[in-house]
DNA sequence: TCGCTATGTCTTGTATACCAGATGATATTC
DNA sequence: GAATATCATCTGGTATACAAGACATAGCGA
């Protein structure tokens, strides 16, 4: 009789349990990556706080939050919306990440032994046979690995603008690791990466990972475009017998495009 | 009889005004940038409620940005603290602003005509007799100037990002343009930047603008330990005939140091 | 005088009430 | 039948009510 909880709280009341607004943050975000909640897709305050058990003022307080983070936008008196998937700003957080990591790597190579490198090393750097194959194993290690060379620069807020935006990216990202080829891609280009530090080659080291992040950032345009297509025509299909008129008079533009309109897809 | 109004705010309720939070957000900042609310100072959601003539709803929501950008810690269930300037973090946020202006420089260097750089050059690049000599509109300026370094890129997000750390280190970066040798010298600085930029010599602009930079964070670093150990001192002086024996136990440590410890005063 | 306890007050966190604007369906007019 | 006016409904923005933890202090006992 109730409304089917795509994500329920259920929540203790005891004590100092973390924020409520803090949980409903998470539960959102979550849904966002995991695209149960589609870009482009509208809703309201209390469908959320129905959804999470919560009431809106904790709700309102994640949504806020998701909004200045770039993931929803709250439109005036008529409801949220979740943001479109815009590479043009994919493009541009790429960037912010290229400059970020390799600044991260000139000081790192500055240092005699850099914080952390010989765990990555551990997990990077290994025999093929030991190499994990599983995709969303494997992105976890990778967000790790970028996420590492910037903390052992021992600057927490650079690290903390880094974390931002790898968060930003993820949703995108993600889809990287469900390619077999772009996984062992990964694997040999994170251990070149790691011998270039270990033996204080930057600027081979920067060379790397620049290289590096610039293919994974044409892979995941790719593949995501390709995925969003299917999704579209998933949607198309599914629609259209049961709506078959729905189609505008705009041509069989949709009311919520997936993606904001590009215009080369390389 | 009501308590005095340091900040009212006097909002019309016509229709679309910004919303109420961003109101009390942007008096709150002003707020702390202007000392009227010290670091280290405690105070509730109440107070600020009332200050502002908003409810707590807004006040919260301003509060709890504020928060998350670093400029204050809300306690368990004991009210809101304005964070302690701590140099060491502000050396981190100098440090991103550093990377991701040298970062817009490279960018800069490479355009044939870069966006907004020759209305940079009649602001700086003029007859000393035609220079300001205000501080509060020189530091204006100079926050124009690296911001438009920033923006000339054409990426919002590296934009977005070198804005919030802009904001971060204004609290003290403002104490920098109370000395005149300081403006001197910002005009001289950035007069070389910018002609090195113009004619395409990029290592030597991002030599300069990183030892630009670096001599505004020292200098910075002075100015405002020398102010705060008068703010103290005044503090002192007022306290102490009114609150002789206010000193704790452990030796003159005020409750509410207005920065935290530091071990090396450069 | 010192230490401890109980209690009352103040604080945030959360839930709810209220309001005005936005929206979309329906009635109306030409 | 098409364009337009109307109105009921839904939305976020704001104010307020309520609950429970934190903290200071007064009181009490020794």
């Amino acid at each position: 009789m109730n409304p089917p909880l795509r994500f329920g709280l259920d929540r203790r009341r005891s004590s100092d349990t973390p924020a409520l607004a803090e949980l409903v943050y998470n539960q959102v975000k979550q849904a966002l990556f995991a695209f149960e909640l589609l870009p482009g897709e509208r809703f309201s305050e209390k469908t959320v706080a129905e959804l999470t058990g919560a009431s809106r003022t904790p709700v309102r307080e994640a949504l806020t939050r998701l909004a200045r983070e770039g993931f929803l936008t709250v439109q005036n008196r008529s409801g949220w919306r979740v943001n479109d998937l815009d590479f043009s700003v994919f493009d541009q957080l790429y960037e912010v990440r290229t400059i970020v990591e390799l600044a991260s790597i000139d000081r790192l190579t500055a240092q005699t032994e850099p914080y952390g490198i010989t765990e990555l090393a551990a997990i990077w750097q290994v025999p093929e046979a030991d190499r994990l194959t599983g995709g969303p194993a494997v992105f976890t290690l990778d967000e790790q690995f970028h996420n590492q060379l910037v903390a052992a620069t021992g600057n927490p807020e650079l690290h903390r603008i880094h974390t931002g935006v790898t968060e930003r990216i993820r949703i995108v990202r993600q889809l990287d690791f469900t390619e077999s080829h772009r996984i062992e891609a990964t694997y040999n280009e994170h251990a070149a990466i790691l011998s270039a530090i270990t033996q204080h080659r930057g600027n081979e080291a920067k060379r790397l990972l620049q290289t590096h992040i610039e293919l994974s950032r044409q892979s995941v345009r790719k593949i995501s475009l390709h995925r969003l297509y299917e999704a579209r025509e998933r949607m198309r299909e599914r629609a259209a017998p049961l709506n078959p008129v729905s189609e505008t008079a705009a041509g069989g533009i949709r009311p919520n495009p997936l993606v904001t309109p590009q215009e080369n897809l390389t």
